[in-house]
RNA sequence: GCGCCCGUAGCUCAGUGGAUUAGAGCGUCUGUCUUCGGAACAGAAGGUCGGGGGUUCGAAUCCCUCCGGGCGUACCA
């Protein structure tokens, strides 16, 4: 509707004044209309004349369109502004998201945890918006493929190792004494024993460098069993976080070490040709050439690094999913890095490193109370989410169940994270994410319950007149702007506009709703039918998010 | 030093070329209501949009410069 408006008025400028131009209608503030286009204050500086005259012009050809039911207008320095009827208003509502990825291979990898250590808050983070970018692409009609990408190979497993040798005295058996429940603080644990050790003992930082390398061609056979138990309990502690933060599953689970071989073989087989070079024993991709770092590819033990394993994991998604659009989401700190890396496959496969997005995410800083992040201090995951049920258990009925609670809890974390635009860091307060009034996923949570209630009270009825009154038709108009903004969020892949839009909704609503009757009104039938679009897009926007949105709190 | 990101109300953030008066939540203050689930609604106070310069009919938004903060800057991921 709006894009056939839009090309009608560059059919009128192009016959009017032989200008090219592409006109953009926007929503615009009510008591001016509901779209408006600047095109006429743009052509008057192209074509030197006076930008009401242009307008006025413009808007006499535009008037008898047929999806016009009052006049367009003139207004201000010469903006036209567009009124729509009431038909169209609810024709609005019934727009569908733009399906032109249909049936695009997608592959979106994000949350990345490393094997042998914790799921801190950041890994929540990074899941909760890598989870609904993923979200956005399979609304457009994309075939989404989640998976993560977890280091089971490098410097860090073999500090954690070290760790569990010295914890259980090199000794196998131990480790079956250790729990289910005390398994992730064990390896947690131990990985900090092996780091402190790298930095501060040299003795214990050259046994370190020995177990990476034996992690590698696995020529030990204690260090494999330690490996192989330890990284099994890492992989179950990680699926058991996922469903505990409602993440969808993740259709594959990208290992380092099945990438690493490859990846090595990349950059040694690119030496020859340049892309590579031989330098201080190590191997290494000059990005300075293109105005970027330097960075080690191979290192001077023949280990391939980070960014070598990287291009194998490139080469791998590649064969397995023949990606029309592969989207890595890590934070920011990997962003020059991740530059880097692209531009050395860009060397030698193009294809590849044009169609990879990297996403680059701030840090989740928690202020408040206990929780807030000392230094070297990890904060897990799950540790948070108990702290926010906690929370969440003081404001609820008491007769609320756990799922309920569940619910909440998770609406609050998922939407205290995804309501920021994606780039900056996050300030996480708990206290103010699980508050039950204001922007928050439990507000959220709230109007959509309260809506289904009052649908519940009575049975379907028909509407004879969807003629609109002033209210109605205000809130009406914010619902028929959904499926925009999901277009929107989804092309500009930012999540926080469906955020900001569903609590602006929900405003508008409960003020409709706080001077307008609905049950028992004369205009009941009509009003029912706005409540119940209203519930549908707030209940279909919190899914995207990947919020759970009951019926009933 | 160089590169990238950021700086908007006391706090946390939207707004990234357009609308007389820069918006929201929290916090503070004042109201509404014998509730269609009040987790609501109405209102007040609070801003040199980090400073300065430029481009433009129009700048929080684009360009330059300075100040302040974060991250990166070869064998971690």
């Amino acid at each position: 509707m709006i894009q056939i408006l839009e090309h009608a008025i560059n059919e009128i400028c192009l016959e009017l004044f032989s200008q090219r131009v592409e006109a953009r209608l926007t929503r615009t503030n009510e008591q001016f209309g509901d779209y408006s286009t600047n095109i006429a204050l743009y052509l008057a500086g192209k074509i030197n004349k006076n930008s009401i005259d242009i307008a006025n012009q413009i808007v006499a050809k535009l008037e008898n369109h047929r999806l016009l039911a009052f006049k367009p207008a003139v207004a201000g320095l010469g903006f036209i502004n567009l009124h729509f009827s009431d038909q169209a208003i609810w024709d609005m509502t019934k727009l569908t998201v733009d399906r032109n990825l249909e049936d695009k291979s997608i592959i979106v990898e994000y949350l990345d945890p490393n094997p042998f250590k914790e799921i801190h808050i950041g890994h929540a983070y990074s899941g909760t918006i890598g989870d609904a970018i993923a979200s956005l692409f399979e609304l457009r009609g994309a075939n989404v493929h989640r998976v993560t990408y977890q280091g089971d190979v490098g410097l860090h497993v073999a500090k954690a190792l070290y760790g569990i040798l010295l914890k259980t005295d090199n000794d196998v058996t131990k480790l079956s004494r250790i729990s289910n429940n005390d398994k992730s603080n064990f390896l947690g644990s131990a990985y900090v024993l092996g780091s402190t050790a790298y930095d501060n003992d040299q003795t214990a930082n050259k046994r370190i460098v020995e177990i990476n390398i034996k992690v590698y061609d696995r020529s030990d056979k204690l260090q494999n069993q330690v490996y192989e138990i330890c990284k099994a309990w890492s992989l179950e502690y990680f699926d058991d976080v996922y469903k505990k933060l409602g993440f969808n599953l993740f259709e594959k689970n990208y290992m380092e070490s099945e990438v690493a071989e490859e990846g090595k073989q990349l950059v040694l087989s690119n030496i020859k040709n340049g892309i590579f070079q031989e330098s201080e024993g190590a191997v290494i991709f000059d990005g300075d050439k293109f105005g970027l770092h330097k960075r080690v590819f191979i290192n001077s033990k023949g280990l391939p690094t980070y960014e070598a394993k990287d291009l194998g994991n490139a080469a791998k998604k590649w064969r397995d999913f023949h990606y029309y659009k592969s989207v890595v989401i890590t934070g920011h700190e990997q962003a020059e890095y991740f530059k880097v890396m692209l531009k050395a496959l860009e060397q030698f496969e193009p294809d590849q490193a044009k169609s990879t997005t990297h996403i680059a995410h701030g840090m989740v800083k928690l202020s408040s109370g206990k929780m807030s992040s000392r230094k070297g201090n990890v904060v897990k995951a799950l540790d948070v989410l108990e702290v926010v049920k906690q929370s969440a258990k003081l404001s609820a009925d008491e007769d609320a169940d756990d799922v309920k609670i569940n619910d909440v809890s998770l609406a609050a974390m998922k939407y205290a994270f995804l309501k920021n635009r994606i780039g900056s860091d996050v300030a996480f307060d708990i206290n103010e994410s699980v508050a039950v009034e204001g922007n928050s996923g439990p507000y959220l949570q709230y109007a959509h319950a309260r809506a289904r209630s009052i649908l519940a009270k009575t049975g379907d009825e028909n509407v004879e007149s969807l003629e609109l009154q002033p209210a109605e038709r205000s809130l009406l108009r914010k619902i028929g702007e959904f499926t925009e903004v999901v277009n929107n969020a989804s092309e500009q892949l930012m999540p926080h506009l469906i955020c900001t839009y569903l609590y602006e909704l929900a405003q508008v609503f409960n003020r409709f709703y706080e001077s307008n009757r609905v049950i028992g009104h004369e205009r009941q039938a009509l009003r029912k039918k706005l409540v119940h679009c209203y519930a549908d897009v707030l209940k279909k926007g919190l899914q995207v998010l990947n919020i759970p949105a009951p019926e009933r709190i």
